[in-house]
RNA sequence: GGGUUGGUAGCUCAGCGGUAGAGCAGCGGCCUUUUAAGCCGUUGGUCCAGGGUUCAAAUCCCUGCCGACCCA
């Protein structure tokens, strides 16, 4: 960045001119035994630890100042929070008060004086002497709206820290978050582990690695795309209760739910199941509620702007559904049974309909709303130009109404447990299972209208995959423990005993999103070779012989989860991004 | 990859064919209990880049670059 900038420039002149009256602007020290917090403060007054007239000695940003002439109000903030310091000439003297007229908005300063109220009531600090700790040479965001790019608030997030409370607070909370969790693993005689990040053969997922080079070893590594297999050969160790809490990378595409990196948690309890797993996951998600957020109602901030959002969408509805109504022409009719296009705009009309009068949560309407959009959309013909405006205005409804969609509260009283097959069932129809594969495909492509989720090659699980990762996972805001998964899908856990198509795991889904999977992990060396050997399709140097080795030194029956801790944090502080609850997200380079 | 949308002062944004704007920040004044302090004055711009249309382009069109959201 070029330091032409008048702002910049004026600042250095303002830091030269502090040297020149022999004031060091960048300060090497402050004594931390007599500090006292800026909130800190504020509160002891509040809960009278400390009294009118008592000295303190504080230090922190300068976020805002009232200047009045020969007195100024400085606002001063730190980690704990705010406090204003009251500046008088008179007490401060002369040229001790003149060396404000050096200072900006995000400068440090130190402050002794004492504690008083104003005039107006605001617990404040009466200076009598400030020393300058470090000069700002470039101006802070705007003090109002804040910083609102979203890419400077990425790049630049310490921007996005000063200027933003409430991101400052999300950060603050998930730090919280991993502390309960250590705490929560450790009081249950878990081992905290650390294991290798760069390894040879990236196991315990179906995840694309990253690629890295050992200069002096002369061999590539992979980033790890789980911590499975090293924990579980720690079981073998003897370790019989482990967790690590670390890095993952996986070398997909980003979005709304996916950073190349992301933190997860796995913990592995030996002489345990899926069943040990699902009472873990259930208690510590409970003990962060509680403990950190003080409630076991997580409610998602509902957004202001509801009714002028669903009046868009009227609109836009009304605008597009002119080429529905004359489904006579041929542009529509010809693809579809006209009675099918006339149920799917009464449909589609009755819930947008309903969003006028209902007094139902905001969420529920527009998540109503927004499914039938997307049905109707489903309907259009994709060469027609004739059903290029409508496609444009439901297309533009739509993202009008996606915000909402994710307005929600999550309540963590109650975690429900529920099949697999059954949750397929409600969404597919109850005789789902009894069809022959090919009816399954064609229900799921044409009437389920999932055909842009389902590829060809797809086996016939992967296709009742689909229908349970579109249909019924973004359904299941509410806890809930999906079980007894078909064993196609988890080719690494043990068979149900109760049935044996289906396996010992678990899913919990919570906000919509898979939050924590939850396995009877497999001991059985023979068994895990010839899964592991199919998941490697053939390709043997994608085998990890030294884990299949451990096992065949005999690993303990164990139970094991992950838990995306990350995507915990979205659900549990309502932030709809994960680049929200990463410090540091990954953005394209510069 | 497709759709939608955005890029204008340090920050937040308005302007959408006819002289480049506001608030905040900055600078100069006034003011000793203000708090989005106030009042008076004032500095600050490659309107993302390049091409085109036009008497005239920040504004309309095309191409590109960089974002955001949604879909895949």
């Amino acid at each position: 960045m070029e330091d032409t900038n008048s702002l910049i420039e004026q600042r250095r002149t303002k830091l030269a001119a502090l040297a020149a009256k022999g004031i060091n602007p960048f300060m090497n020290k402050v004594s931390l035994k007599e500090l006292t917090g800026c909130g800190e403060a504020r509160a002891k007054f509040e809960r009278g630890e400390l009294v009118e007239s008592a000295s303190v000695a504080i230090a922190g940003r300068i976020t805002a100042y009232r200047d009045m002439g020969k007195s100024q109000f400085i606002d001063l903030k730190d980690v704990t929070g705010r406090v204003q310091v009251y500046a008088q000439k008179q007490a401060l003297g002369d040229e001790a008060f003149a060396l404000f007229s050096h200072l900006d908005l995000a400068d440090f300063i130190g402050v002794k004086g004492t504690m008083f109220r104003t005039r107006t009531g605001e617990i404040s600090i009466k200076a009598e002497s400030f020393t300058v700790l470090s000069k700002a040479l470039r101006p802070p965001p705007d003090k109002w709206d804040g910083l609102a790019d979203t890419e400077v608030r990425y790049r630049q997030r310490y921007l996005d820290l000063i200027a933003n409370d409430e991101v400052k607070r999300t950060f603050l909370l998930r730090s919280q978050i991993i502390r309960e969790i250590r705490t929560f693993f450790h009081e249950r005689g878990y081992v905290e582990v650390e294991t290798p990040i760069m390894q040879a053969i990236p196991g315990g997922a179906a995840a694309q690695p990253f690629k890295t080079h050992h200069n002096a070893l002369g061999c590539d590594f992979y980033m790890r795309i789980a911590l499975e297999l090293y924990l579980k050969r720690l079981l073998v160790g003897g370790l019989d209760k482990v967790f690590e809490i670390g890095r993952n990378f996986r070398n997909e595409g980003l979005s709304r739910k996916h950073n190349p990196e992301f933190t997860m948690l796995e913990a592995y309890e030996a002489y345990g199941d899926y069943e040990t797993m699902m009472e873990t996951v259930e208690s510590v998600v409970k003990r962060i509620a509680q403990n950190v957020l003080g409630s076991l109602v997580v409610r998602h901030q509902r957004r202001a702007e509801t009714e002028h959002a669903l009046k868009e969408v009227r609109l836009a509805f009304a605008e597009a559904t002119p080429f529905f109504i004359k489904s006579g022409e041929p542009s529509s009719a010809e693809l579809l049974p006209k009675d099918r296009i006339e149920a799917q705009i009464l449909a589609t009309q009755e819930a947008v309909d309903l969003a006028n009068l209902s007094k139902e949560e905001p969420s529920a309407i527009a998540m109503r709303v927004h499914g039938a959009i997307e049905a109707t959309l489903s309907l259009l013909p994709v060469d027609s130009e004739k059903a290029e405006l409508p496609r444009r205005r439901l297309q533009s409804a739509l993202s009008t109404l996606q915000p909402l969609t994710v307005e929600k509260v999550i309540d963590l009283t109650h975690w429900r447990r529920a099949r697999y097959k059954d949750l397929v069932c409600e969404k597919a129809g109850a005789d789902w299972f009894e069809l022959t594969p090919s009816e399954r495909r064609r229900r799921a492509t044409e009437d389920l209208k999932l055909s842009g989720d389902i590829a060809n090659g797809y086996e016939d699980f992967e296709v009742t995959g689909a229908v349970f990762e579109k249909l019924v996972e973004p359904t299941l805001i509410q806890p809930t423990f999906v079980t007894h998964l078909p064993k196609e899908l988890v080719p690494l856990a043990k068979l149900s005993p109760d049935d044996p198509t289906t396996v010992e795991v678990f899913e919990c889904c919570i906000n919509g999103q898979e939050i924590a999977p939850g396995y009877s992990e497999q001991n059985d060396p023979v068994a895990q070779r010839a899964a592991l050997e199919q998941q490697a399709g053939g390709e043997q140097q994608k085998l990890d012989e030294d884990f299949l080795t451990a096992l065949e030194h005999g690993m303990p029956p164990a139970g094991g989860i992950g838990i995306g801790i990350d995507r915990l944090c979205m659900m549990l502080l309502g932030q709809e991004t994960i680049r929200d609850v990463i410090l540091f997200p990954q953005l394209k380079p510069r």
